[in-house]
RNA sequence: CGGCGAUUAGCGCAGUUUGGUAGCGCACUUGGUUUGGGUCCAAGGGGUCGCAGGUUCAAAUCCUGCAUCGCCGACCA
């Protein structure tokens, strides 16, 4: 390619919205242009880092025995009612309608489709396993699409869908797939983890998060110092920092404490430790039938913070877990948030882990402006219901035994699924196995985000001139830059030969043939992070050489024209 | 969905307090200059100041409504 027939499309300025580094940086670089919240052109230079990581992606899932396809982005409702997610996905769901006012969505996933797909085309158990798999546009109406390409609301998505007729066959094709993602971020020069993830109400064994690490990332994930363990924050198991609460040291007392509404204040004042403080929070419950019903206390120490995924998971809990309003605490405790304790306290509660085994801690008195201090499981109150109810935190014991967990940042890239029958139960998706019978399927589900790949791989790919692309993601893999091209015939002969050359060894090349000064050329180039730059000026032709320049390393090695593609294949 | 803020040339911004018919830098065009790291000089083109109403002799500027975009929050005891 000649930039002169090329739209390079890079900026000088950052534009004021992008505020993490690979959003200034595919703007600046002329990737993606923005067409509305959420909604990307993705420009010349831009779509060729996609079909690059389109590329490694269908390459490794063709390998691992997957078969490419292609759903269209439009669906019918119908469908959707079928499987109950009409109701279930909330407003994320884009829902249009025909001109016959027919009910569509525009697709945010594809489970719907391919078990349509699929109930209607397999029939007997002698056609699978089965592993379909596409690379397509998604759209899902985010509350707050940000971060450019990395939270759009349209965006790139490869997703697989397995059918099988045994647990152990959806093993199988798991754990292949779990081997061809780490192939495809391997290959793309990502450093990323496979984390624990969510097997929630769907069921299923496992399922598996591939976390790219970067501080911008927006999750959080715990790791052990001293195993392969590591899981989204999200549900990583908290437990308790001893076996059981060390005896009690001191009687308990009920201290004034007009102005502590909050922990902190209630630590700064009395001086008690935060880890000697529990907090008090009321939820809705759900009665046997599930329904909500009443109020539930949950209790987590001072310091830490409630997880709302686990609370919701409790019987206890009124799903989805709603906080109870200041009004509504008054009316059934007869105190307000701030002075909330479990001494006394008329509702059901349950405790963390964590709690269990704290001694002689302070918590509200349930009236207001008073908390009780020294506070003893047992020897003050009997020991309620116990759960882990809280978010881990960094040097908190790994729930695999080994070491003490850590936390980073990560984004999340990839997630594979074991989704067992949800959907085949719902869809009515089976075959007639060995013995006649019809069986429903088992099925698992494969999902990379291509559109954030490119992105998370910048985060991770960056210096102060621009992007350092992967080889094997780069939009091109060497730039042609000749010095003052108008002016030397030499310069322009011997551009043009080594771009022929480079060509037919199947490069992907660009030939900076614009008529600009040298330094807009090298910066255009590096912001666009092009992993090799071939320099040709006059002052190595005398000797036949021209430079090369490696965009990563930094490293400067004069060669000479013969040698140019060999240089570059090593 | 709640709070805050923004909207003036392709991009980044000033001008709004105190109303008087729009400016700067980058980018773009032309000519010259320069040429191995974002040259310099000169001359140009480009804006119904987000939209709709209102006040006024006069509105980018004041008032009302709307739209779009962005940030923060949606664990607080």
């Amino acid at each position: 390619m000649r930039s002169s027939n090329y739209l390079l499309a890079t900026l000088k300025e950052t534009p004021s919205d992008a505020e993490i580094i690979s959003h200034q940086l595919m703007m600046r670089a002329g990737m993606v242009r923005k067409l509305a919240s959420g909604l990307y052109n993705w420009t010349p230079t831009g779509l060729r880092v996609l079909r690059k990581v389109e590329q490694v992606a269908r390459e490794e899932m063709e390998r691992a025995g997957a078969i490419e396809i292609l759903m269209p982005m439009v669906q019918p409702a119908d469908l959707w009612q079928e499987s109950g997610r009409w109701q279930d996905y909330g407003p994320e769901l884009l829902r249009l309608q025909d001109r016959h006012q027919r009910d569509f969505v525009l697709g945010p996933t594809h489970e719907e489709v391919i078990s349509e797909l699929v109930r209607k085309e397999v029939s007997s158990y002698k056609q699978l396993p089965l592993n379909l798999y596409q690379i397509q546009t998604k759209f899902r109406d985010e509350i707050r699409p940000r971060f450019g390409v990395m939270r759009s609301r349209e965006f790139i998505m490869k997703d697989a869908y397995s059918f099988h007729t045994s647990e152990q066959c959806l093993q199988d094709t798991y754990q292949r797939m779990y081997a061809a993602y780490q192939n495809i971020f391997n290959r793309l020069g990502l450093e990323f983890r496979p984390v624990i993830a969510d097997t929630g109400s769907i069921g299923g064994n496992a399922s598996h998060e591939f976390h790219v690490l970067a501080d911008s990332g927006e999750d959080a994930i715990a790791f052990s110092d001293s195993s392969d363990y590591a899981a989204n924050v999200e549900l990583a198991e908290a437990i308790a920092s001893k076996a059981e609460a060390d005896p009690a040291t001191a009687e308990m007392t009920k201290v004034a404490t007009p102005d502590a509404k909050t922990i902190k204040t209630l630590v700064e004042q009395f001086g008690v430790a935060a880890e000697k403080t529990v907090k008090t929070l009321i939820v809705h419950a759900a009665n046997e039938a599930g329904e909500r019903e009443g109020f539930v206390a949950l209790l987590v120490r001072g310091d830490h913070e409630l997880n709302e995924i686990k609370a919701n998971k409790l019987a206890k809990v009124a799903s989805p877990l709603t906080f109870a309003s200041e009004a509504e605490i008054r009316a059934v405790i007869g105190a307000g948030p701030g002075s909330l304790g479990p001494v006394n306290l008329p509702i059901d509660m349950i405790i963390d882990r964590e709690v269990a085994v704290t001694s002689d801690f302070a918590a509200g008195a349930n009236e207001d402006g008073f908390h009780w201090f020294n506070i003893n499981w047992g020897r003050d109150l009997a020991m309620p219901e116990v759960a882990d109810l809280r978010n881990v935190k960094a040097g908190d014991l790994s729930p695999c035994g080994q070491g003490r967990l850590d936390i980073k940042r990560g984004i999340e890239v990839g997630h594979i699924f074991q989704l067992g029958t949800k959907y085949s139960d719902m869809m009515k998706v089976g075959v007639l196995n060995e013995s006649g019978k019809h069986q429903n399927l088992i099925m698992g589900c494969y999902g990379i985000g291509v559109s954030r790949i490119v992105a998370a791989a910048i985060e991770q790919n960056h210096d102060e001139y621009g992007i350092k692309w992967p080889n094997s993601m780069a939009p091109f893999q060497v730039c042609i830059l000749p010095m003052n091209m108008h002016k030397s015939a030499r310069v322009q002969e011997v551009a043009e030969q080594l771009y022929a050359e480079l060509q037919g060894a199947g490069f992907d090349v660009l030939f900076d043939d614009r008529k600009e000064r040298p330094g807009v050329m090298f910066a255009d180039i590096e912001l666009i992070g092009i992993p090799h730059v071939v320099v040709v000026g006059e002052r190595n032709l005398d000797e036949g050489c021209v430079e090369l320049k490696n965009r990563r390393s930094g490293e400067k090695t004069t060669v000479s024209i013969a040698d140019v593609v060999a240089h570059l294949k090593a």
